[in-house]
DNA sequence: TCTGGGGTCCTAGGACCC
DNA sequence: TCTGGGGTCCTAGGACCC
């Protein structure tokens, strides 16, 4: 019988601002998404506040003022960094680690001797060594590894770690689970599965199979077997290859001009090109998507996608630009104020395994081009993002560039911002 | 009057995750 | 003034093939 663990960081962004402001131990943290827009996390006194998930700042900025909130924007060089000393920990003392998000990870324990013991060793490692305090859930599926995971955070006495096992202790906890908060379930089958009687986890457990088939699909229909203990999702060692990459963003302020829609996608184009190559890999098609507002229905509402397949697959950044541009002007509309612009890159394949092509250009032209990104890129890691950049980019004049007022110190990443310790 | 059976591939839309 | 960004998977329906 498979053993998986979840081990979860708590409030993990919250926590990460908090490692190099101890001051702040005890305080209300908030952390902010991308352009200041909404709470994207919260420390547990922030929680304790009343502060709901997603909640937009500037209808709380009164109150984080009031309750002496700590705000920030999102440092995601940061916690990506954290992220990757702890997963290094776990990959040290776990024998099968799934890397499943920057803040969680499944092990697979089967065979362990000790749990608890291999367990709460992890914990402490992890909060001497990084500073971020972990919780960790046992149990026989993912599923309900995720659902040990919160019984562990939320009840102290356990101590940061709970194994769910046996038929009674299992059943206890879900039924004292609501169905919604189930790994799997989002708001959608909530309410259909409420109007079906199913409350809580333990209720959805007990219908039939097949109208949870029908009604669900077969992802829904494994869920719940998990929930009975019925494994259906194993431990994935190795990342699968991405499918697609995207780069999108909402704007600092509203646009309606063409040409700054052009300069934002064409710098999304060049970030979104950075990472096809950082991953080793080639796309066959790009798509642009413009918005509106949607939360503003007094303004005239346009949202429109395109998207362009390139002649061969590539990672050359100006190919990618161009097919972007093309698919921004099958977007744009005139007389709109847009919000948001994504570039998007599908059908990625390994640039080393290429399926050849008679449309091909000729073979010196693709080396160049790979001589090019290649030593684009390394001066930039050299020098920093954006010391050799394209001249689309480069306006002085960026409406759309995104508001980020808050953001802490890049401590553990950027030499210009290591932490200072004593005297100036 | 009457119009098959079996398959693949692509896309859009919906649902979910963190 | 002001509501994130980045992914995955499933299904249905249409186009197309023999």
């Amino acid at each position: 019988m498979p053993l998986f663990a979840l081990v979860d960081c708590n409030n993990f962004y919250a926590s990460c601002e908090r490692l190099f402001r101890p001051e702040l131990t005890g305080r209300p943290v908030v952390v902010l998404s991308n352009n200041d827009g909404c709470v994207i996390a919260r420390s547990a006194e922030a929680k304790a506040l009343g502060i709901p998930m997603g909640a937009p700042a500037f209808q709380w900025e009164r109150r984080f003022r009031a309750s002496g909130v700590a705000v920030f924007s999102s440092n995601f060089a940061l916690y990506g960094d954290l992220s990757a000393r702890i997963m290094t920990i776990l990959e040290d003392m776990a024998p099968g680690v799934e890397v499943y998000s920057i803040d969680e990870a499944f092990l697979d324990l089967s065979g362990v001797a000790d749990l608890e013991a291999l367990c709460r060793a992890m914990r402490e490692r992890v909060l001497r060594w990084v500073g971020i305090p972990v919780s960790i859930g046992l149990a026989s599926t993912k599923t309900l590894a995720k659902l040990a995971n919160r019984v562990a955070k939320k009840q102290p006495r356990h101590g940061g770690v709970f194994a769910l096992e046996g038929a009674q202790s299992v059943e206890a906890v879900l039924g004292a689970t609501e169905v919604g908060d189930v790994w799997g379930i989002g708001p959608r089958h909530a309410r259909r599965l409420w109007a079906r009687g199913a409350r809580t986890a333990l209720d959805f457990a007990r219908l039939p199979r097949a109208w949870v088939r029908r009604e669900m699909s077969v992802v829904g229909l494994c869920t719940q077997l998990e929930l009975s203990g019925v494994s259906c999702l194993s431990l994935e060692r190795a990342p699968a290859a991405r499918k697609s990459l995207l780069c999108s963003r909402s704007f600092g302020r509203l646009v309606s001009e063409r040409g700054h829609l052009r300069e934002a996608v064409a710098s999304y184009a060049v970030r979104v090109a950075e990472k096809l190559r950082r991953e080793g890999a080639e796309a066959a098609t790009v798509q642009v998507f413009i918005a509106t507002p949607r939360h503003r229905e007094n303004l005239p509402q346009h949202s429109a996608t395109a998207t362009i397949a390139l002649r061969t697959p590539t990672a050359h950044t100006p190919e990618i630009i161009r097919a972007a541009l093309r698919a921004l002007d099958q977007c744009f509309r005139s007389g709109y104020e847009y919000q948001k612009a994504g570039v998007m890159l599908l059908g990625l394949a390994p640039a080393c395994a290429r399926q050849i092509s008679l449309l091909d250009q000729d073979p010196g032209e693709r080396r160049r081009q790979q001589a090019l990104m290649g030593a684009l890129d390394a001066a930039n890691r050299r020098f920093g993002n954006g010391a050799l950049r394209y001249a689309i980019t480069t306006a002085p004049d960026r409406p759309w560039h995104m508001r980020q007022l808050r953001r802490s110190p890049r401590y553990t990443t950027n030499w210009g911002e290591l932490p200072r310790v004593g005297a100036e």
